[in-house]
DNA sequence: TTATGAAGTAACTAGTTAGTGCGTTAATCG
DNA sequence: CGATTAACGCACTAACTAGTTACTTCATAA
């Protein structure tokens, strides 16, 4: 086999992924509609028409970084390992890492938004969106029945309820901070602000799934 | 494209109403940057020309479908004269109309979506936001101290996080509701899928607010 | 009856945008 | 080496878009 492959001037794979990234950006900046072709091959510093290459148009680059952007996050869950903790822990864990992850990841609200705006045209056609959102799911349930069978959990909460509960109260707060600032007229991003809304949330979670919060 | 009946005669304030819906319609449809001029002044039955006549251009436009939204939204609420009610029945029918406002009303929550992208550009410039927004905001400050003091509600909950929670359960499900029927692999939409969310909502808000939910 | 200004219109401008045709250059391999 | 393939870039276009210009029509007050 080959050693230590030299440093190519040429580079496919790392183009692609510039490119990806950089879609990523402006994307999420601006929407679908609002991202220019343009400005995402100047910031990948490629060439636009590698963009056609790679990717064939606009709306299926939209669509390699909404996969990756789905993947992505449902991966980092994974990684929580759920299992190895009590149910209480475990739920609490969850709640705080969807909180952190959105806010470490803002693209990612906003490239839902944009989708959701185009009523899931592009989700739709994607292979790879349903598996990894089954095992998303049943990562849930399975805590769920864990601590209904442990006694710690209420019994007969939806899975799918609670987890679209868990998103919103995060997603939404983040998602609408802009407006919420002015409707409230608070920085809802200062650091204290921040705290209170995760403790919050998880106290919230915590009296709707447990039988004695 | 459906267009609005053309009256016969000059009527200005007739030709500002329609152009406004029709632009309600459109930044609801596309958001801000896809909606088309055109398009809203085909809808409206109006001459292009028209809509920089009364609004100036395409964003004070935007503005103004904003605030509107906005002040109907409010007004709605204070409607509900939630102090004739007992604290619980008060906030169970806060719950219950935020869930049918945003499900009969589902404009206003791509409008908001639209102006978080913009990172309230507009409702900044807006004179009539900040006071319909603390009409608002005392209103279920008033709510939770009354059930405080009547010993139903539990005290020291912030009304600003109560007010963000309950609007984000029943926006979340909403506006992500095409990637939520791919991902929960769900109908969303469907009516017993409805009301299962808005009962779940108010069993959220009344273990999170109540002493005895 | 008519002068006046607001309501309304069509065609246009200047700039933008997604997408492409085609030539060039580097990597790979017999 | 020479030839083939894939990566890359320039310069273009056809369609679109917010905003404007120059004009006509109509209601009404004097």
């Amino acid at each position: 086999m080959q050693t230590t492959p030299k440093p190519k001037q040429r580079d496919a794979e790392a183009t692609r992924k510039r490119i990806l990234a950089a879609a990523k950006k402006e994307f999420a900046k601006s929407g679908l509609g609002g991202a220019r072709v343009d400005d995402i091959a100047e910031r990948a510093n490629a060439n636009k028409r590698m963009i056609y290459h790679y990717f064939g148009g606009k709306e299926d680059l939209f669509q390699a970084v909404l996969e990756e952007a789905y993947t992505d996050i449902r991966t980092a869950e994974q990684k929580l390992d759920l299992d190895r903790l009590p149910p209480r822990e475990a739920l609490e864990t969850l709640v705080r890492f969807t909180w952190d992850y959105y806010l470490k990841n803002p693209e990612f609200i906003t490239l839902v938004n944009s989708e959701n705006l185009h009523r899931a045209k592009h989700l739709k056609k994607s292979e790879v969106i349903p598996v990894v959102s089954r095992r998303f799911v049943s990562m849930v349930k399975t805590l769920l029945d864990r601590g209904v069978a442990e006694g710690v959990f209420r019994p007969g909460i939806d899975e799918t309820q609670l987890n679209i509960t868990i998103a919103a109260i995060g997603y939404y707060y983040l998602t609408n901070r802009y407006t919420g600032a002015i409707v409230y007229d608070r920085d809802l991003m200062a650091k204290d602000a921040l705290e209170q809304r995760v403790d919050f949330n998880i106290d919230t979670v915590m009296r709707l799934v447990c039988l004695e919060p």
